[in-house]
RNA sequence: GGGCAAUUAGCUCAGUUGGUUAGAGCGCUUCCUUGACAUGGAAGAGGUCACAGGUUCGAGUCCUGUAUUGCCCACCA
């Protein structure tokens, strides 16, 4: 801090640093009094269209959100700058079980459950909790920047979107694609509900083998069977064994003794039995294991369902009746052993389902579910794919979709749960007693009255939809469907959708399914799928596990674009990120820079010449160097956003800004930044820089415009950059380098004889051809100011003057005089490491260049390249065993 | 069992059509508080690109295999 500064402070629209909260509190409402993020469907412009993979209403943002909304944020306000319609269109997802256990959770608390309270009460709390804490994360959305249609916002159980549900639910019923049956489904007996195959989670599992002998019934005989689960054994109806297995072919025909219960059991034969497993033959519970199931549908075999929905026995397991099923398995274990009837137990790993929401070992379950049938819906949406009317990105996942869709299964939609879209069928208990398959009502709208037999008293199913059946619509139901609205036709199909690969399978491809079959169109062209955020050690992050950073505390500490920006800036295409709260200081760092690059220029802003735009002529070479990387860096930004490369945008505008920009060429026009040349220039390239930024750090860059000279109202509608090829000079480009190169090679002596930075030297510059010479002579001024030399001597054939110390690059010669500094011995070792490093590349190019095939092979450009290097090289090792030789005399 | 990723500087990671002396950030060493910035500036050290083969004039990059790690899918009880 300066006590007494000379002069009061300029530029006095920036202050000294820059305050995130203040600024983004300010833009976001000022932004959204404007309405700056609404888009209108009566627009003449393009339409580009995403929409937001809705989180959850019990959702608080979490790392993964928010580089998942990051992302789309920037595509939206992209493509917005780039003159297109841009709609994000935001909304939360009811959450079927996951809010359902959030809700009960806090009824346990009063001492209460859903069942003490009915299910209408219950579902008035759940309203209730949804008011109260269901728009939390909107509002973090809206603390990172989100620039959604926020008047747009949907939530899957609004009046919309659940009459757009029971409507799919209704075709697909018409259709046949859905139906309802008992089958072997995956139970969950904590949250008591079927769940979707993908929604249990496989992990696996260190258990147990246990053998054991069912005794042939008649004989002294018996028959081994291996099984993991002993206590499904209570609901055995056969055993059976492959048809080809010799060692069992004695039993064929024969009755089994169930152990325990001593239940008849039939023994089978089927050519799915793997006598490799086990002992080879197999104990079959068609309640209670998918395989067995079939096979009891093969061989119509009884199926003894053992559970209740709570994974107790119930009165089918005789004496362990009401056991958990875990109990039950050690009590069985322990008889079994008594009796002698267990003969081995062995470790085994195996695959056991877990429940995605609350963790709890699935149990299969038998038990009257309704389906979608999907074979019939893939298919479309395996040909848009392969045909690339939608792509994924990166393309890999292209594969997974398709293989997946390929083996697609059935459906399981309904779940025991209530807080969710009632699955809209209606039965007549009368006309269902006079023949079960009829007395069924599917209808969108309540019925009134039984049409077959006028009977008003209709009974509603009593389940729930999955809670993806309403998200794999989302696409168009957010847009108004199944009404046909001008904004619907406008905005669909939509344009990108940002996900991760978590849900690839539950959304992603459901929703390409879904987009064909109701709108004929693909709903989306592409598929972002980005990495899972993990922390430093490489585990996901989560609230439970404590390892999660906040993106609101980094946020309150560091600023919305400081998050964003690192966030993007570590995420390459497609990977999981690896994130720690000291990543986040680099955002940070570069929000600093660029606030006070922008101060420094605003204090040296002269406003009046900004108004013509200079000739080139009245240009310095500096001034077209920068302009010449500006265009390069606006080219390249904007590809790398076309084709999704957010890192590596980001790392360009980085590069460009901080290295370029503020490194080199305010340093360099600093002494004259009052020419109207630098005046032009700077704000030229501040100007732009802050638009290719915007997308990413949108606070910062408004801040900061809306204090320079600029037109329109906001950044955030200004158009995007063009790159100019005119102002694209790769000549200046290769001379900047050159100036660069020589710059730096005079303070690394000046370094390594510690030259206080204070101090001006002498240099004398040797640059054997007119090429450089040329070239370094007009930017003499520059490479005087910028390393610090007070006499400047350039020539072809100058010598070494006494007592200095030697810099080579290319064909420059470079001696910086030190006079009464040099120890012989020091730069005689500096020389020789120079000239150990040249003797290196000398062998190594020697090699290629002394081969025929190389001559003869490779493209000419690339030989001339190293004939020109070889040369380059054998010159400097030249010079270099010159001055080591001057040293020794 | 099938598939996919990863393996590059002390750490975290970039490196898309094979072609300069393989880059960045952090950390480290030395110097510098000069009126934009110490959340900064200058200079520097640090890598046989996991391993073994192969294709090629040329491989971090392509192919095959191996190892280690992670993830996804799969009804072997």
């Amino acid at each position: 801090m300066k006590s007494t500064p000379k002069a009061p402070e300029p530029g006095p629209d920036l202050s000294k640093a820059y305050e995130a909260k203040l600024v983004e509190k300010k833009w976001y409402q000022t932004w959204m009094k404007n309405g700056y993020f609404k888009a209108s469907s009566k627009s003449k412009k393009k339409p580009y269209t995403i929409v937001i993979p809705p989180p959850n209403i019990t959702g608080i943002l979490h790392m993964g959100h928010a580089l998942n909304d990051t992302i789309q944020d920037i595509l939206t306000r992209f493509k917005r700058m780039q003159g297109f319609e841009a709609l994000w269109l935001p909304g939360t997802d009811h959450a079927g079980i996951a809010t359902q256990n959030v809700v009960e959770r806090s009824l346990r608390e009063e001492n209460l459950t859903r069942h003490t309270l009915g299910r209408e009460k219950f579902l008035e709390r759940v309203w209730k909790w949804r008011e109260k804490y269901g728009n939390t994360i909107i509002r973090q959305l809206q603390r990172l920047g989100a620039s959604c249609d926020w008047d747009r916002t949907r939530f899957t159980m609004d009046e919309g979107l659940s009459r757009a549900v029971r409507e799919v639910f209704v075709r697909l019923y018409d259709k046949g694609l859905i139906y309802r049956g008992n089958y072997i489904i995956n139970w969950c007996p904590r949250c008591q509900t079927a769940l979707s195959d993908e929604e249990v989670h496989h992990k696996d599992i260190t258990g147990h083998l246990y053998y054991m002998k069912y005794a042939i019934e008649g004989s002294d005989e018996y028959v081994t069977i291996a099984t993991t689960r002993p206590e499904t054994m209570l609901g055995d109806t056969a055993v059976g064994f492959n048809p080809k297995d010799e060692r069992f072919q004695h039993l064929k025909g024969k009755t089994a003794i169930l152990p325990l219960l001593n239940r008849k059991l039939r023994i089978i034969e089927d050519e799915d039995i793997d006598p490799k497993f086990g002992s080879g033959a197999l104990k079959i519970t068609p309640a209670h294991d998918p395989v067995d199931f079939l096979l009891g549908k093969k061989y119509k075999l009884d199926s003894i369902n053992i559970l209740n929905p709570d994974a107790s026995l119930n009165e089918n397991a005789g004496p362990y009746k009401g056991m958990d099923r875990f109990e039950a398995r050690k009590k069985i274990l322990a008889e079994l052993e008594d009796r002698r009837i267990l003969l081995e137990t062995k470790e085994h790993v195996h695959a056991v389902g877990h429940c995605y929401r609350c963790s709890t070992v699935i149990e299969p379950y038998l038990s009257l579910q309704w389906f979608v049938r999907m074979k019939p819906l893939a298919e479309k949406a395996i040909q848009v794919v392969k045909e690339g009317k939608t792509t994924f990105v990166p393309a890999r996942w292209n594969k997974v979709y398709l293989d997946w869709m390929t083996n697609i299964r059935d459906w399981c939609v309904s779940r025991q749960i209530w807080w969710g879209h009632r699955i809209p069928v209606w039965y007549c208990e009368p006309c269902r007693a006079k023949n079960p398959s009829e007395g069924l009502i599917v209808a969108v709208e309540e019925p009134k009255k039984c049409p077959k037999c006028g009977n008003a008293e209709l009974v509603q199913d009593p389940d729930v939809l999955d809670t993806w059946f309403s998200s794999w619509i989302w696409p168009f139901s957010t847009l108004g469907w199944p009404e046909i609205t001008a904004y619907l036709k406008y905005f669909y199909p939509t344009d990108t959708l940002v996900t991760g690969y978590e849900i690839i399978f539950f959304w992603v491809a459901r929703m390409i399914m879904s987009g064909l079959e109701f709108m004929g169109k693909e709903p989306f062209k592409t598929v972002y799928i980005h990495g899972i955020v993990r922390d430093d050690t490489g585990a996901k992050m989560s609230k439970s596990l404590g390892n999660a950073v906040d993106p609101i505390q980094i946020i309150d500490e560091y600023g919305a674009d400081a998050l964003r920006f690192a966030l993007i800036s570590i995420t390459a295409e497609g990977q999981d990120v690896y994130c720690s709260k000291e990543k986040f200081e680099f955002g940070r760092n570069f929000a600093n820079k660029l606030w006070n690059a922008s101060r420094f220029i605003a204090m040296n802003r002269k406003p009046r010449l900004l108004k013509k735009v200079p000739t080139t002529a009245q240009l310095s070479s500096a001034d077209r160097w920068i302009l010449s990387r500006l265009h390069q860096t606006i080219e390249k930004v904007t590809a790398c956003l076309e084709k999704h490369r957010f890192n590596e945008a980001a790392g360009v505008i980085y590069d460009f800004f901080w290295h370029e920009l503020c490194d080199w060429y305010l340093e360099i026009v600093k002494g004259h930044i009052d020419s109207p040349g630098v005046q032009w220039v700077l704000h030229e390239a501040h100007d732009k820089t802050l638009k290719l930024l915007h997308p990413f750090m949108p606070f910062i860059t408004e801040e900061i415009w809306q204090s320079i000279p600029h037109t329109g109202e906001t950044i955030m509608r200004a158009p995007w950059p063009k790159a100019e090829k005119k102002r694209i000079d790769t000549k200046i480009d290769a001379q900047m380098q050159l100036v660069i190169g020589e710059i730096q090679a005079i303070r690394n002596v000046r370094s390594a004889w510690q030259i206080n930075p204070k101090d001006s030297v002498k240099v004398v510059v040797k640059a054997g051809r007119d090429k450089e010479l040329k070239v370094l002579q007009n930017y003499s001024t520059i490479i005087a100011q910028m390393a610090k030399v007070s006499s400047l001597q350039m020539g072809k054939n100058l010598s070494r003057p006494k007592e200095s110390a030697v810099a080579s690059i290319g064909r420059v010669e470079t001696y910086v005089v030190l006079t009464g500094l040099v120890d012989v011995k020091v730069e005689r070792q500096r020389i020789e490491i120079a000239l150990t490093d040249v003797d290196k590349m000398i062998k190594n190019l020697q090699g290629r260049l002394e081969n025929q095939e190389f001559l003869k092979k490779a493209p000419k450009d690339i030989v001339d390249k190293e004939r020109l290097k070889a040369e380059e090289l054998a010159n400097r090792r030249q010079r270099l065993q010159d001055n080591l030789k001057a040293l020794t005399d």
